[in-house]
DNA sequence: TTGCAATATATAATCTTCTTATATATTTAA
DNA sequence: TTAAATATATAAGAAGATTATATATTGCAA
């Protein structure tokens, strides 16, 4: 990830989101796609990435793939039933996590009852 | 921290926001008016509060007064100048980082030029 | 033809940060 | 008199990230 450490925690919905957005994905199309997304803002660091993907196919959220493309090994990730209302639970969360963090940056000037 | 794992990393932005925003604060009063900004959806807990608060402080961000009130310790942090300008930073990224967030979970859909 | 950048996945070691549990102590309301 | 609210603090453990390292192919430029 770059320059911030705000990231945390939030790396599994975005990776859902995305895998929900387009199907299906290998690891290093989802770094481009989220780098691409923030005009290279965020940039997922394999190391945390993997593992989450990992740990999302032990969960049954997610399926892979493996394919072959110009003898480099593509391992294409997609959601599963599961999967799929697990993504709609954690964006529901996240846009009342943002809508928080918006109250808090941007408050509404507090009436004199204090 | 309630419900959410999303809050990692935004803690420390948080505390300071709500300093810059009230001048002084002590511990509990943070914790209160965290909740009272977000409608009780983030609690943040005293294990993480309170060492992030002596962090800053070691840094040289926040000063402390101790003052007595009804025979119980209040200690009120505040920013120093550094710890302005750290705000101020501190914002910035997750302005960046919440709007980077919102162009993952309201994608405008792609132009077919894939 | 050599070497570097891009493509592609993976894991171990380490660090940071958070949660949970625990401790202490006063005031206030039931 | 007892529980809830007020107030701060730290230790142990878990979770989640970064950094470093490993491996391997393709394609482009020098």
């Amino acid at each position: 990830m770059i320059q911030t450490d705000l990231i945390k925690g939030s790396l599994k919905t975005v990776v859902l989101k995305l895998l929900q957005e387009n199907g299906r994905m290998y690891g290093y199309e989802i770094t481009r796609r989220v780098e691409e997304l923030t005009s290279g803002r965020i940039k997922l660091t394999y190391g945390a990435l993997y593992p989450v993907l990992h740990k999302l196919e032990n969960e049954g959220v997610l399926v892979t793939e493996s394919e072959n493309f110009n003898n480099r090994i593509r391992i294409y990730y997609s959601l599963t039933d599961k999967g799929h209302s697990v993504v709609a639970e954690k964006i529901e969360e996240m846009k009342i996590f943002i809508e928080s963090l918006q109250n808090i940056i941007n408050p509404q000037p507090r009436l004199t009852n204090a």
